[in-house]
Formats: structure tokens, sequence, C-alpha cells
DNA sequence: CCAGTTTCGATGCACTTGCATCAATTTCGT
DNA sequence: ACGAAATTGATGCAAGTGCATCGAAACTGG
């Protein structure tokens, strides 16, 4: 440590710490939200996040909701097509792009968001909630949205 | 809405955004930092954590591994598996209970570790370091700790 | 000491993810 | 307008994950 010659860019134990319990505290937080509903009998999070981004954006095309999500596209290909089976989406032909088609929410699938809210939102105060005050969890927004992004290339 | 007899603890706006924004620093810094590894031709993360406890804490057993990442039992029983077939790992005979084992790295095992450091603590850098102070990667990693646990029951 | 229970770690099976690649369009350069 | 290149979304296959369950060894109360 402290070498003046620095060419080895190893990041201050702060950062470090901080690298490390952000992967933590991620871990605990999903867990517990995931297994909240899982636990109500209801999807995952990633359904919920799909329906919410449609019904917020409208009908949107996969490419779209790729970028929302930050999903692979491979991925969220397989993910439409389970949804869609499950009768949660529909997909609509697209008026100007005969290769894609839109993708919306059927009225179950808004029903199946709506009935998620209070569990999710539930399980969002119990992992995090109870555990930062207001003021905290403002500036944990903060710099978590620094390291969200913007992306650079 | 607007329930005056509210029982239902929707999270605030605060919480809500630092919940939004712990999912996604975490897929952004996560997928940074595991792109980095795998364009070096190094394993993935979870296998440098498993590395890193064992050389910290000493040959463990799988459950005390399991303990400390968190992992389920049946993910972690595979990985070390894929590991032992790596070569980075070995088990040993475990002196007082003939159930389980020992786990230990290799030579080997420590070298690839010792390899994944520098890319690893750069990728750290980027996703972090470059992003925040020193003074608030502090905070952060104060308020992160606060919903990583400690658990209560 | 012995049956019943608990803990440890592995595994069969179904499902999901990652990777590479594909076919069908659309867009671009000329 | 035409062929080359890029974009969109799907998919075969290998690998990883989740769930339930298993066998084996260790504890437990009597």
């Amino acid at each position: 440590m402290s070498n003046p010659t620095r060419i080895d860019p190893t990041p201050s134990e702060a950062i470090q710490m901080a690298w490390a319990r952000l992967l933590r505290a991620h871990q605990v937080a999903l867990g517990l939200v995931e297994t909240r509903l899982k636990d109500a009998g209801l999807p995952a999070l990633e359904w919920y996040d799909v329906l919410l981004e449609l019904e917020r954006q409208g009908p949107l095309r996969p490419r779209q909701l790729q970028a929302e999500l930050l999903l692979p596209q491979y991925n969220l290909s397989r993910l439409l097509e389970r949804m869609v089976d499950a009768g949660l989406l529909e997909r609509r032909p697209c008026p100007d792009d005969a290769r894609g088609h839109l993708v919306a929410p059927t009225r179950r699938g808004r029903g199946v968001r709506r009935r998620m809210w209070p569990v999710y939102a539930a399980a969002i105060g119990e992992a995090v909630g109870e555990r930062v005050s207001e003021r905290e969890a403002a500036q944990l927004a903060e710099l978590l949205g620094r390291i969200a992004g913007p992306r650079r290339t």
C-alpha cells in the first residue's frame, strides 16, 4: 500500500467494501423479496418488471423492453414466450416492421401485476424500508444511481 | 388508494427508489465485472469467492462455505464438484465426521485466484471506484451493510 | 444401547440461461 | 433500385439452477 508509482489501480478499502456489500445486500434483499412472492404463489419479480414497464409505456417491441430491462436478447425472447403462454401478455402485429411484433399485457396480466404489488411492496419495506431512514434511503438512491449509470461507452 | 385505515405499508418514494437502484446498480456493476473476467479468459466471480474464502479460513466443510457465501446447498455442492473437476479444489477426508469432507484450494487454485485479482480489482475500480469518492464509498458501504444484514428471524 | 430424528452432502428431473447461429426483414451505400 | 450490411427475434444445444428426495452418518431421549 501507498505505492508512489502506482500502476496497479487496486481500489481502496472503502471501495472494495462498498463493492462487497453491494453484492451481499442485493443477494439478501432480493432473496427476501423473491421468497415473499413465491410464498404468496405469485410469479417472479422479472415478470412484474415486464408487466409494469408495458403498463407504463404502452405496448413495446421486444427490443425496446430489452433496452429498458437490460436483459440479454435470447433471455427476454423466452421470457416473453413464457408470459404469453401463461396468458399474461399478448403479441400484436407491428405496423411498420414485419420482422417484429408488439407485446402488451392482457387483462389477466394487469390483474396479476396488481395482485403482486402489495406483496412486493411489503417485501421492499421489509428488505429496505425497515433498515434505513428516509434520509438515508435518498442518499443510498443517489449513490447507487451513480453506479447504475449512465453508461459511457 | 388513500385508505384512511392504512394497513398496507407501501414504502415511501425514497425507499422504492433505493430499491430500484439497488437492483440496477448490481446488475450493471456485476455485468461489467463478469464481462471483464470472461474477456480475460478467467473463471466467474463465484469461483473467486470460494477460493478466497478457503484461503482466508483454511479448509472448510461445504456447509460452512454455504453459510459464508449464502448459496443454496445443492448449488454449492455442484459448484464444488466443478471446481474439483477443474483441478482448483481438492477434497480431503474429514477427521471427525464421516459424512462430509473438507475442501481446500490446490496450488493451481491459488494461482488462478491470484491471476484473477488484478482483473477483478480493475473492474471494481471501473464499476464503483470511478463513480464515487472515498467518502461516498464509505457511506455506501455503511448503508448497504444495513441492508445486507444482520438477519433477524 | 437403540430406535427416531436431524444434519450433511449428492442427485434425478424439469426448467432456465448462455452461446452461437439462423431466417426474415429493414437499412444503407452507391 | 440493388446488393451488402445491419437489425430483429427465435432456437438447438450445452451448461447451470431449483426442487424434491435420497442415503449415510451423527445426535437424542429413553
